[in-house]
RNA sequence: GGUGGGGUACCGAAGCGGCCAACCGGGGCAGACUGUAAAUCUGCUGGCGAAUGCCUACGGAGGUUCGAAUCCUCCCCCCACCA
C-alpha cells in the first residue's frame, strides 16, 4: 500500500508505524469529506483515490462525510473565518456527497468491505460537559495555539478566528476516537494540510487508552505552472453532472498539458506501473496523439460518469472537435446537445436574423455584447465552421443544420448549439 | 497619541488639472504556429452602441474649476518611523 502510494507519487508523509502496520494485517483507515458544497470536485479525487488504494490492499476504508464538522469548519488554510452552513444545507451537502462517494468503494466485499459514515451521529449528540471532561482534558491550549492555521489567523489581527474555528481540531480528533471505538479505525488519512488533524486524533486515541494509530497524507496537486489545480475559466471543475457536464468534465482531463499527463494517470487512475510507463513513452515519442492525456480523460471519466457517461462526452467531442461540421446531420448535432451549452431561439427571429454579439450574451458564451464584438473582430467566432466576417454578424435561417441547429464555435474548444424552437 | 507615506481596473504598478476608460508588467481571452500541449510572436482586456457618442469608474462624502484620478475640506482604511 505505502509503496503503491509512493511511486504514484500520492505519498506525502507518513507517521512512523504507518508502513509496517499497512505491511501487517487488515487495517481500516478513514478520510473526511467536508460537506462546503453539495458536491465533490476534481480536488477530492486524490483522497478518494487514497481510499479507493487503500481498499485495494486489502484494508477497509471509511468514508467519514463531515456532516458534524462542516457546521464547524475547518480553519486549515483558511485565511478567514468561514460563513456557518445552516443545519438543512449541511446535511444536503453531506447526502450528496455521500452519493458521490458511494460509486468508488466497494460496500459489499466480504474480505474487505467498506463503510460510509457521518460524524453528525455523534457530534450532533455530544454534550458540551461530557465533551469537555472526555476529549477537551487532553488537549493542551499551548498545543493547539502552535498549529500553523491556528497562528496564522491569530497574527492577522483583522480577521482572528473564532472560538469555534478554533476547536475544530479537537472535533475532528473526536471522530477518529469514535471511529476507533465503533470500527476499531486505526488509521486517518488526508491532504497535508490535514497533517496536525490527524495527529492530533492520533494522540488523542493513545491518551484514552486507544491503540496506537497512524496517518498518511497526500501531496496537495498543483499544476507544474503553480496554479490551482480543477480550476477553469468556468470555474471549478464538479463531479456531479449537474454542475459539470460529462462532456466538460472529459475535456478538463484531455486538456491536461504534456508536462502533467503521465503524474495524472498516476494520481487519478489505477493504470498499472507499465501501463504508464508505455504511455510516458508515447508522449515521447508521438506527443500529437495525445495518448495519455485521452486515456487519461477516458479512465476519470468512466470512474466518474461511467460508461454511458464516457460514451457521450467522447461522441460530443469527436464531433465538436472533428475538424468539418460538412455532412453532420442534425441527429449527431441532437445527441451531443445536453453536453455543452445551448440556446433556444424562436424561428420567427431567425427569420428576421439574430445579431451573433447578442445571442452569445444572452446565451452566457459571452459575458457581454461588446465581448462577444472583440471576439468577433479578433477572428474568434465561427458559425458552423465558418469564420465570421465583421462585428455585427448575423445568423438566420439559412445558417441552420438541417433546418435544426446552428454550431458557433467560440476560440478554439468553446462551443454553443443554437437550435431553432 | 505624534510625524511621514499610501489607498488607481482581476493583481502589481504609473499618472498628479484637459491629450485618461487611465502608461507598463502579470494574469485572462483571442489570433498565428501546433497536437484541443508547451514555448514564442501578435491583438484585445469597464458597459451600451454601427458610430462621431453616451454611461459608470481612480477609498467615501462634499467643494473649487468651463473641465478633476489629479487641487481643497472632512471622513474611513493601510503602511513606516517615533511615543
Amino acid at each position: 500500500m505505502i509503496d503503491e502510494l509512493r511511486w504514484r507519487g500520492l505519498l506525502a508523509d507518513a507517521t512512523e508505524h504507518a508502513p509496517a502496520a499497512l505491511a501487517g494485517g487488515q487495517v481500516t483507515g478513514y478520510i473526511g469529506f467536508d460537506p462546503s458544497a453539495s458536491s465533490l470536485h476534481v480536488g477530492s479525487l486524490v483522497p478518494i483515490m487514497g481510499l479507493v488504494h487503500l481498499q485495494r490492499a486489502g484494508h477497509c476504508p471509511i468514508a467519514l462525510v463531515g456532516g458534524g464538522t462542516g457546521l464547524i469548519g475547518d480553519p486549515s488554510g483558511k485565511a478567514s473565518e468561514r460563513a456557518l452552513l445552516t443545519r438543512a444545507r449541511a446535511e444536503e451537502n453531506a447526502a450528496g456527497i455521500h452519493r458521490q462517494l458511494a460509486s468508488f468503494l466497494d460496500f459489499e466485499s466480504r474480505a474487505a468491505p467498506a463503510r460510509m459514515a457521518n460524524n453528525l451521529d455523534w457530534l450532533g449528540n455530544l454534550r458540551l460537559v461530557d465533551f469537555l471532561r472526555d476529549t477537551g482534558k487532553h488537549f493542551s491550549v499551548n498545543a493547539m495555539l502552535r498549529k500553523e492555521s491556528v497562528r496564522r489567523r491569530i497574527a492577522d489581527e483583522d480577521s482572528g478566528i473564532s472560538f469555534t474555528e478554533f476547536s475544530y481540531q479537537l472535533l475532528q480528533a473526536h471522530d477518529f476516537l469514535e471511529l476507533n471505538r465503533r470500527h476499531g479505525c486505526t488509521l486517518q488519512m488526508g491532504g497535508s494540510d490535514q497533517w496536525g488533524n490527524i495527529t492530533a486524533g492520533i494522540d488523542l486515541v493513545r491518551r484514552m487508552g486507544g491503540p496506537r494509530c497512524h496517518g498518511v497524507v497526500f501531496p496537495l496537486i498543483e499544476s507544474a505552472s503553480g496554479a490551482k489545480f480543477g480550476k477553469t475559466e468556468e470555474g471549478t471543475v464538479w463531479l456531479d453532472p449537474a454542475r459539470t457536464s460529462p462532456y466538460r468534465f472529459y475535456q478538463f482531463w484531455l486538456n491536461t498539458p504534456d508536462a502533467e499527463a503521465i503524474r495524472y494517470l498516476r494520481f487519478f487512475t489505477l493504470l498499472g506501473r507499465t501501463e504508464v510507463e508505455e504511455l510516458a513513452h508515447a508522449v515521447a515519442e508521438r506527443p500529437h496523439r495525445r495518448e495519455a492525456q485521452r486515456r487519461l480523460a477516458a479512465e476519470v471519466t468512466r470512474a466518474v460518469h461511467g460508461a454511458g457517461g464516457l460514451e457521450g462526452a467522447e461522441r460530443a467531442s469527436r464531433v465538436l472537435f472533428g475538424g468539418s461540421l460538412e455532412g453532420l446531420g442534425a441527429d449527431d448535432i441532437a445527441e451531443i446537445f445536453a453536453d455543452v451549452p445551448s440556446k433556444v431561439v424562436a424561428r420567427g427571429d431567425l427569420e428576421a436574423g439574430i445579431e451573433l454579439a447578442v445571442l452569445m450574451a444572452d446565451a452566457g458564451a459571452a459575458p457581454s455584447r461588446s465581448e462577444a464584438r472583440r471576439l468577433m473582430r479578433g477572428g474568434g467566432v465561427r458559425v458552423n465552421g465558418e469564420g465570421v466576417k465583421g462585428m455585427r454578424a448575423r445568423v438566420q435561417t439559412r445558417d441552420l443544420i438541417d433546418g435544426r441547429y446552428i454550431v458557433v464555435r467560440i476560440g478554439k474548444k468553446r462551443h454553443l448549439v443554437v437550435e431553432a424552437g
